[in-house]
DNA sequence: CACTTTCCTGACCATTTGGACAAGTTTTTA
DNA sequence: TAAAAACTTGTCCAAATGGTCAGGAAAGTG
């Protein structure tokens, strides 16, 4: 009955304890509860906004009492900002850096790629931030005012010289970064749109690849650029993942 | 007290009556503030969905008292619904016929300037529009499956006769539909992290013809097509106009 | 002008909301 | 194993919510 304010910093016990059983660990209890409150919330936020979602909403898909809810996250707004921590951290563990000495099409291919798989592993992540973003951002408004700021000016820079050198044609950086943005948050955040229009009751894998293929072509043809093969865009991909892991 | 129930059709009077004057013409003051009502309801909705709206809140914004806003709509679904009558309207109006006679740099072209427009005269109703899909399109459903659905498969049809000869780079037309449907949409409905990005306080009316000359660029040429002069596209987009209206 | 229709709105109501709290149970720790 | 810490939850509450309704004001009509 102590700890009420303070019960929803995260991650108590970063490691485990030495010689306790993974079972009896403690904080376990609280990290399952955490961990399926937030999943819950995650859906129903994506799915009614902010103002629209309601802790017994939540409550009852994670089948705990309100009362527990607010036990472990002392109001609403606490599991609002909770849920963009955590997105805005796989965010940017995803969003790897480039160098100007990297290759244009094969840099641009890798990311279409790897936001698109991102629209499909965390869609719900993808729409809650649409939401959010479609409201005014009030919550990530510090972030995208800052690191994703930086974010951008970073990547647009080494496109810029990418241009300069002429390895590229010359498109205004900012406008390319956004297109790719936009174009794969739309499977995620349009997705019953997509659905309805196509005929579909659910997307099967073959689309997210159909649809990453089509973006890289698409754009990187419109960019000057030469569409590297599938394999290459793959293997890129794998180096990257072994150098961030 | 008499159609409370019938009270939210649209356009009692579609005509004016020969003889009346148009400032005592009938039905004037429901047109009003069934107008500033549903205005006012438009930003509520895009700013928080249909379940964090408050008929309240509306009706503090149209500057009216509650029970006035429920003696024009008796319900607040019967609002929302009013303003996606409006939106599908308009939409419809905009996106003009395409032949396989016609030209595909043009028209494609003609068609992100169009929708870049539509994200800056209509924001607002873009956002609407986002908000409802992302939550599952629960209202526009039955329009998405029939209408929209019709109209890609018409356009998507043209584009594939395009492709077949040889006007165009082979590119799936309906991905290219949704590439352009989703960068354009984009402008209106993330505007709060592209202004904060771009580290600007508002639009400015150049921002959007940057936007659809950028995309114009880089879609028509991802697609192995020749970019129209910016002078071709506004006659073409002229003659539309007059044919349409 | 009288009378009908349309418009307006304050008072009201059942339900839901976010959240506080106390009294309990379970788990952890020494 | 007993005390301490962590967890659980039913109960309660003030405020807000969607919506009704009756009764009056204004506008329109013959």
């Amino acid at each position: 009955m102590t700890n009420r304010l303070e019960a929803d910093t995260t991650k108590i016990t970063e490691a485990l304890a030495p010689g306790k059983s993974r079972r009896n660990r403690p904080g376990r209890i609280r990290e399952r509860n955490r961990d399926c409150i937030l999943a819950a919330a995650e859906r129903e936020f994506a799915l009614h906004g902010f103002r629209g979602t309601t802790i017994q909403g939540i409550a009852e898909r994670a089948e705990l009492p309100k009362s527990n809810v607010l036990y472990y996250f002392s109001n609403k707004k606490r599991i609002y900002c909770a849920l963009f921590d955590s997105i805005m951290e796989r965010w940017n563990a995803m969003l790897s850096e480039i160098e100007p000495e990297d290759d244009p099409a094969l840099t641009l291919a890798r990311f279409i790629h790897a936001k698109v798989e991102m629209s499909r592993t965390h869609p719900l992540a993808s729409r809650l931030f649409a939401m959010e973003v479609i409201q005014g951002a009030p919550i990530v408004k510090d972030h995208l005012r800052t690191t994703m700021r930086e974010w951008v000016r970073d990547r647009s820079g080494v496109i810029q010289q990418w241009i300069d050198d002429g390895r590229m044609a010359a498109v205004d950086p900012v406008q390319l970064i956004l297109l790719i943005w936009s174009s794969t948050q739309h499977y995620a955040d349009f997705q019953a749109q997509i659905l309805l229009i196509e005929n579909k009751a659910e997307y099967t894998p073959e689309d997210f690849d159909h649809a990453a293929d089509f973006l890289t072509q698409v754009i990187l043809r419109g960019c000057g650029l030469e569409v590297p093969s599938a394999e290459a865009i793959a293997e890129a991909a794998e180096i990257a993942e072994v150098q961030a892991g």
